[in-house]
RNA sequence: GACCCUAUCGUCUAGCGGUUAGGACACCACCCUUUCACGGUGGCGGCCCGGGUUCAAGUCCCGGUAGGGUCGCCA
């Protein structure tokens, strides 16, 4: 029988970005073994439930490229799905989570308790059996040890989401629960429900948690924690999948950047890590530039555009001929999209700021001939291209006795209002002489 | 408080009883270079502590410590 895993978050308005990389290794371990991959929407507490908090979900899931067998195709929970086990909308399944209740109760493994439904859980520790973990013997705590039943259905009527989350696993005939670590304890109550509803439990595979760059817990608030932060900041997804492959697994052969394929056809559960990983964003960082510099033009052209216009600049108004001259110039050189705007914004507007410490630097009084020098040099220049620039400024600055140097910080300054930016002759090139000369003039009056 | 998991450079990791403990990110230096980035070379830096077992322990066992998780009519 071909493994049926499930991803079954909570929608609770963000997805988390541990969240994301459980979702990632079921995902990865159903493409491993040819088996099948169920999202299922546990929206069993219907106070912080909305469709707006469901729809986080399936688009993360999406940006992601972690598409799914089985599940719902839109955020809407009476809305369509696909696959035979549905509803995937546990708020949907209400008759089914009652029947069960109520063979417990028939059968006296459950009973009422003011108005709830409690489990009648063992006092014995139950094994439990990992695949990532080993066989663990969970005993009871000294507050189960009062009191080792729970709560299964609350007194409005709601299951609860012990009980939920095993019957669905039957009924959807999970086969591999891989899930985070925090819920390995648990996993003594749901090896118990399966026991009282005689269904073999499935395997277990807990993997470990994503942690802060200091250790702690990663939660709601801490940078980094939701998935859309990334796409929000202009990653690309397949830097952010890599990445979150590389924590708490490994392919073993010293390499870091990886295929999806390659990732695919290595991936299994008995080598994933047993324990937790800080997040390291400048490692991510470093594989967003990886993925950044082979970008097919045609997607970072589109990237880049849109990057703009979230920053207010519509390249729209310029001709595309332009925008694509533009953007080549700085291809490779900027790892997020997020840095984009800033990094060449002077080409989509006339009016920019001086560095300050570069003008400190660069627009000194002995400099100020020098840049008109070669201002009437450029000037001179017939065909405006970057070679024809090149030389000029370098036979400017041998005419002036100074290294080239001299000549390209204040006009790079000039031209751009930054210290640090794409190739200086190049950028020149595609801003066209009149611009570039029009503001090394407007610089001049800036010493 | 109880129960469970974990422990290799700052971080992510390789290691499966005998290694000069390897790689990557970050950091430092140098090279390349018009800036930045890329690339190249070199460097810094680690087996949590204490007991065993063994000819031999990062690797196995026990204890400690530290970190994380769980014990809800949240999921």
């Amino acid at each position: 029988m071909k493994p049926r895993v499930r991803f079954a978050p909570s929608p609770t308005g963000f997805l988390h970005i541990g969240g994301a990389r459980t979702a990632l290794f079921n995902w990865l371990y159903a493409c491993h073994t040819g088996g099948t991959f169920i999202l299922r929407i546990e929206d069993t507490d219907a106070a912080r439930n909305s469709q707006e908090a469901i729809g986080v979900i399936l688009d993360g899931l999406r940006w992601l490229g972690l598409d799914w067998d089985e599940g719902p195709i839109t955020a809407e929970v009476t809305g369509p799905s696909k696959g035979d086990c549905g509803p995937y909308f546990q708020s949907q399944r209400n008759a089914i989570y009652q029947r069960r209740v109520e063979a417990l109760l028939s059968r006296g493994l459950a009973y009422e308790h003011e108005g709830a439904v409690k489990f009648k859980m063992q006092r014995e520790p139950v094994l439990i059996k990992d695949v990532v973990v080993g066989e663990v013997v969970r005993k009871l705590t000294d507050r189960e040890e009062a009191d080792p039943d729970f709560v299964i259905m609350r007194s409005d009527g709601q299951p609860v989401f012990h009980l939920v989350n095993v019957v669905d696993d039957i009924e959807m005939n999970i086969t591999h629960v891989i899930r985070g670590e925090d819920h390995l304890s648990n996993t003594a109550k749901h090896i118990a429900l399966f026991q009282a509803f005689g269904v073999p439990a499935p395997h277990y595979a807990h993997i470990p948690l994503i942690l802060n760059p200091d250790g702690t817990k990663m939660s709601k608030r801490d940078k980094g924690a939701s998935l859309a932060s990334y796409l929000d900041d202009g990653f690309l997804p397949e830097a952010v999948v890599n990445y979150l492959c590389l924590l708490g697994w490994s392919p073993k052969d010293n390499r870091e950047k990886l295929s999806l394929a390659e990732t695919i056809e290595r991936f299994d559960l008995p080598q994933i890590l047993r324990h937790n990983a800080r997040f390291d964003y400048e490692k991510l960082l470093w594989l967003q530039g990886e993925y950044a510099r082979e970008l097919p033009n045609d997607r970072f052209y589109e990237m880049a555009v849109h990057a703009f216009a979230k920053a207010g600049t519509d390249t729209n108004r310029f001709p595309l001929d332009y925008v694509k001259a533009a953007l080549d110039t700085c291809k490779g050189k900027f790892k997020t999209f997020k840095e984009l705007p800033d990094y060449a914004g002077f080409y989509f507007r006339d009016q920019f700021d001086y560095n300050a410490d570069g003008a400190k630097k660069d627009f000194i009084p002995e400099n100020k001939p020098r840049l008109q020098k070669l201002r009437d040099a450029f000037g001179n220049i017939v065909l405006f291209t970057a070679a024809n620039l090149e030389a000029a400024l370098k036979a400017t600055a041998t005419e002036l006795g100074v290294k080239a140097g001299v000549l390209v910080h204040p006009c790079r300054l000039a031209v751009t209002g930054n210290t640090a930016g794409p190739s200086l002759y190049h950028l020149l090139e595609v801003l066209g002489r009149e611009k570039a000369l029009a503001r090394m003039d407007k610089a001049m009056g800036a010493f």
